[in-house]
DNA sequence: ACAAAACCTACCAACTAAGTAGGGTAATTT
DNA sequence: AAATTACCCTACTTAGTTGGTAGGTTTTGT
């Protein structure tokens, strides 16, 4: 399941791209938009700009915006930002993989090849929806 | 993510499914057979009995043994019990739908169109591959 | 009666989620 | 210079989950 966090994101995101024309916007509007806690949208909104899709400016006028256009940012980068692994196990993910020390040969593991496929047509939906799907307007 | 019990009771159902002549077959054969904890695998155990699909028999001679045929456990099944909902979000979950209160109107909320075609899409795969996938010989 | 095995209850340590609270710093505008 | 706003940090809480461990009870075959 999608944590809470993730929910958020995609909350604000959506507000983001719905207000692109308005330059930036205070956390405080996007918290009281969408009812979240101040503090926690803070964090949320950090990890966004850290990775990339935000941007931000202090002072008075300040908040941040979108510096992607909405078709660009997938919903897999948000998901794997905010809420980790899309992948059901670790020697699956393709950008968290591990070693999985429950089978011994991964090419004949039938669990590994049955993940392989939920984990493929997985990406195939959210690595191509974008916010722009979020918001409707494409 | 799976967690540790859902893969150990796939691994234990395999276990069953490849021995499924010795007919009962203990908890320690498992456990010491997978390298999973004895008292752990007794509630993994437990709860697969709970849900029908093993059965156990007490005392000298007994154990757990499948009292369903291996095509007939389905992946999803195995996950829904010892992993939780399948699905990203509870509003989109078939078996534990809750409602949301991000949005005001499922029907319309692009969020929740695009989380049911992850669902359908993953479901087509778990729902239709059984423990006969998993041990290899269907 | 005895031993073997499942069954059941309870507990625990570590971790994560989802915040809350508070403060201080840095950049920017007016 | 003052106000505004993001940025960064620590610490705490409350609740639940994970992955166990410990020990006793009940059933059953011999």
């Amino acid at each position: 399941m999608l944590s809470k966090k993730t929910k958020y994101a995609f909350h604000a995101l959506t507000y983001l791209a719905e207000n692109q024309d308005k330059g930036a916007v205070l956390i405080q509007e996007i918290a009281a938009s969408k009812r979240i806690s101040h503090k926690f949208l803070e964090n949320i909104l950090l990890e966004l700009k850290k990775a990339g899709i935000l941007g931000s400016k202090k002072g008075k006028g300040g908040g941040y915006y979108l510096i992607k256009k909405p078709e660009e940012i997938t919903m897999a980068k948000v998901i794997r930002l905010l809420n980790g692994p899309i992948a059901w196990l670790p020697c699956v993910s393709l950008n968290f993989y591990e070693k999985c020390g429950d089978c011994p040969d991964e090419a004949t593991c039938n669990m590994h090849l049955i993940m392989c496929q939920v984990r493929d047509h997985t990406l195939s939906i959210v690595e191509n929806k974008t916010l722009a799907d979020l918001i409707g307007r494409k």
